[in-house]
DNA sequence: GTCTATATCTCGATAGAC
DNA sequence: GTCTATCGAGATATAGAC
């Protein structure tokens, strides 16, 4: 079955952890939302809070995942994949209230410096957001002109971190201020920076 | 005198809020730090943790202004200013052993859904590092050749915008994969951005 | 203004019946 | 595997002597 016990936690857990960060999100209100009982937290994760915080994390990590390929799935180029990605951002900000911004920022600063496990997890999360927007950078779109594709080097991988920096420094901001402006021009901005970098490599 | 009682204990929250965060920073840890009295914080800030957190974030957000000040004075183009305060961050980051990176962002994030009092002195001090930004973008740099000199107009505001993100951004990545590569990609990339921008408008 | 003692609450975690 | 009761620690905040 897909909706276990387990996976009810979980899900509950990541909901939260994006909304209230980690410190701020009770291990009872995890089990309250999710309907579980209490003694089934410590069932299915032993180590506790920290346990639960990271893999929690990792189903995050997975939904952006699902989220980056589709914005880049089907666009012209790789810049069009960007302000695609960048829109869904501010999209989901405006109609969670201002409540959903990244889905692991929070919770990664909490824990840079307290919890070695839940810090790792979110360090595999960015890896695999740079690796994959990476490589949809390196494919360049789906229009790229055959004969002018890169090969994925180090341009893309630098472009990734740019992206991936961009969106998150204009989500706090975004999310701080109550806007979506820094999601717009950030993301122009760095859309921009993709298209140029593509076009004269 | 410029060190009384209140000046400490906000010193004190300031860099442990920087550090651990809103939640996890205690007003007793708070205090222990400050080498005040528990009564002195109840004395100083009437409204308790929400009060005194904003008012360190006051603190940290001028603390930011001076680095940037810094980063840009004596400039020969603004490029270079934007190249020196990541640097900045870059060492301030890696002196703390990875413990202290954004002065505010912890922060912001924790209390965007749960104070709005520490939210809104977090918002208006991302509006003054942007105003700052923007400022010595439009400037320019004292290298600039008169008569090539831009209006601080909409341009130089969105540059600030891109900058300040993707200071934020980066700055939660090196901090969770504990590695300065983040800051500098990010870095070298909007500092050849807002180089294009000036030169071309 | 400073300092100590304490009230009240919620946290993560555990024990043990079923 | 599920559920309840509870522990001990630590949180913010308050009261009141000095």
């Amino acid at each position: 079955m897909a909706t276990g016990t387990r996976d009810r936690i979980l899900a509950a857990a990541s909901t939260l952890l994006r909304r209230q960060g980690y410190n701020a999100t009770g291990v009872k209100q995890v089990i309250d939302e999710s309907g579980a009982a209490f003694g089934s937290l410590y069932h299915f994760f032993p180590a506790g809070k920290e346990e639960l915080g990271a893999e929690a994390v990792m189903v995050s990590s997975a939904a952006f995942e699902r989220l980056l390929a589709e914005a880049f799935d089907g666009v012209p180029d790789a810049a069009t994949g960007v302000r695609r990605l960048f829109a869904e951002a501010a999209r989901q900000l405006v109609d969670s209230g201002y409540a959903e911004g990244s889905a692991i920022a929070t919770v990664a600063l909490e824990t840079a410096n307290s919890s070695e496990r839940v810090r790792e997890a979110c360090a595999a999360a960015f890896e695999r957001w740079l690796t994959a927007a990476a490589a949809r950078i390196a494919a360049g779109g789906a229009g790229t002109v055959p004969g002018t594709q890169r090969t994925p080097g180090n341009r893309a991988v630098e472009l990734a971190v740019g992206v991936v920096a961009a969106l998150e420094g204009a989500l706090v901001l975004a999310r701080t201020l109550r806007s979506t402006e820094p999601l717009r021009i950030a993301g122009e901005l760095v859309a921009q920076q993709v298209d140029v970098a593509l076009a004269r490599p």
